[in-house]
DNA sequence: TTAGGTGCAAACGTTTTGCAACTTG
DNA sequence: CAAGTTGCAAAACGTTTGCACCTAA
């Protein structure tokens, strides 16, 4: 979450060029634009939310460019591909070595981020009092958001 | 996980009998046997699971009423609903104060459960810094156990 | 030149829905 | 009886794929 700074951008775009290349994969003006616009994007990102971004700059971009796109970023591990409620599938950029987790309202399916070193800690406890060295974690919060229980 | 008494059940049953009074719902043939062979399983049943199991005590049961019925134990709460990486929709029995916090070796997929208090006090923490009403939570640590550990 | 990539539309698999017939309270 | 429920088939939905044409290397 938050700002990432334009290094960070570069250093994704290297890991793709790099990607490709061993691939023999070809750099085309589509997947300049669908990465980029995933690259600059803040959050969850659906296809078409994607897609409607892409398609100001360039309009003739169908959905199946885009599907194909972030297939390739998921498979060089630059995009996490995650299912909350609905039936849509939505994707986030994996900058390195950041990690949070998520704040769901299961009314409106509005999602936040958050970290909290606090509960990470007591996460790491919990591991090393099972004698588990932790690798990773997913946590999800779900509940109603404010604007949700205003509208009740 | 595990097993799960007849009067964990009844308490399911009851709760649901209760909606369905509460909202004018009827009781029939065919929701006794869905939500039966539901509560009766243990894991994450897809509709086509749950429909195979369903249709060897009732045969001409179609997909449309697995579908409402496991959408009606959604909005009571007696189910949830997951979505891994496949298309299709997996539900689980919302068994009572059971919290779904599990600690996943990624080598031997052992699966050993536990509650951390303090780790849900700080759950709630969050939700409410955000304004958010906590309905319910997802933890799920990854990492590699004693015996995995020592096997390298 | 040629392996890859694109856009379109058709195909796909899952889930939802409209409707006439049927059942519950 | 009225209102809810069912089964069927059709529709709807997000996603994938076949194919003829196009393009980067």
């Amino acid at each position: 979450m938050g700002e990432h700074a334009e290094r960070d951008v570069e250093q994704l775009r290297d890991r793709l060029n790099d990607y490709m290349t061993r691939h023999g994969l070809r750099s085309t003006e589509q997947r300049r634009v669908v990465t980029e616009k995933f690259f600059a994007s803040d959050g969850h990102l659906s296809i078409e939310d994607l897609l409607d971004r892409v398609r100001i700059e360039e309009p003739k971009i169908g959905y199946a460019t885009v599907y194909r796109t972030l297939k390739l970023l998921k498979e060089c591990g630059l995009a996490f591909e995650r299912h909350f409620g609905d039936g849509v599938s939505r994707y986030e950029v994996a900058w390195q070595d950041e990690h949070h987790d998520h704040l769901i309202c299961v009314e409106c399916e509005k999602i936040i981020e958050f970290e909290d070193e606090a509960i990470e800690k007591l996460q790491r406890e919990v591991a090393s009092r099972h004698g588990f060295r932790l690798v990773r974690h997913k946590l999800e919060l779900y509940g109603i958001c404010p604007s949700c229980q205003a509208r009740r």
